[in-house]
DNA sequence: TTACATGCAAATGCTTTGCAGTACT
DNA sequence: AGTACTGCAAAGCATTTGCATGTAA
């Protein structure tokens, strides 16, 4: 795929197997949202054996060159999210899912002021979500 | 202390020494939010020898019963905070710190619809902040 | 005494590290 | 050839678990 090695040569990395068979993976539709374990399931559907480390330092790099955004929503595992932009989350812990929202989604009337010589770093809001009983 | 007894007697748990000492560190000011580790130091500072498994076991039995709240803003560690209104969190990874938000300091323009078939379970809004550079 | 708590050590699970071997350029 | 990258196993850390011992009711 030409795609994939415009965007490693843009990150300065090298198209290896591996890391070619992780960002086609990630740009296939539906894997938008990956922990390493899930991202290694994928690739193992796809033939592709890679060692946990790998997988590890590959998406610690890609998120470190600015192509994955971390996202913290559970203590035990860390999602790698392909949406760069600016933006929020809804995690339903019973499907185990994530899913975007967008910045626009959320406005705010009221916002706290920073404590003195603080600057904004980022937000992270987590709209935790569970089924409806109705 | 007849506070604490009476606290734990609310929670329907024994008053045992060291669940006494960890209330006590708990209740008194400057406290508000600890880890396992910042806990264990507290403790040992008043001269109580708890065992790490322990701090563990009652950080989590207190937060079941709803004396204290888990906040979750790194990866690596489990933050608890006795504030247990309906609030939000700055957090200063610079200097290692957790500071309430007051819920009402926020208030919401416009705010995503949920999923369809799901309700609202919790909110969590981490403002990260770092030093001002001026 | 009897059910609950604690202590300690071992186990767990995710993630990182070290290093020898392999593959891009 | 030279440097980056991968694989594998071992190490790291916060947290949990199992079980014998201890303690509140």
């Amino acid at each position: 795929m030409d795609k994939i090695n415009s965007i490693l040569r843009k990150l300065n990395l090298r198209p290896t197997k591996q890391r070619t068979a992780i960002i086609n993976a990630l740009i296939a539709e539906g894997n938008t949202h990956v922990t390493a374990s899930s991202l290694g399931k994928i690739l193992e559907k796809n033939k592709f054996k890679v060692a946990t480390a790998t997988i590890y330092n590959n998406l610690n790099e890609l998120s470190e060159k600015g192509f994955l955004k971390k996202v913290l929503v559970e203590k035990d595992r860390m999602w790698f999210d392909t949406n760069l932009s600016s933006h929020y989350h809804f995690y339903d812990e019973e499907e185990d899912k994530l899913t975007d929202v967008n910045k626009n989604q959320i406005e705010f009337l009221a916002f706290p002021k920073l404590p003195k010589g603080k600057a904004l770093k980022s937000l992270d809001i987590i709209i935790n979500v569970k089924k409806k009983l109705d």
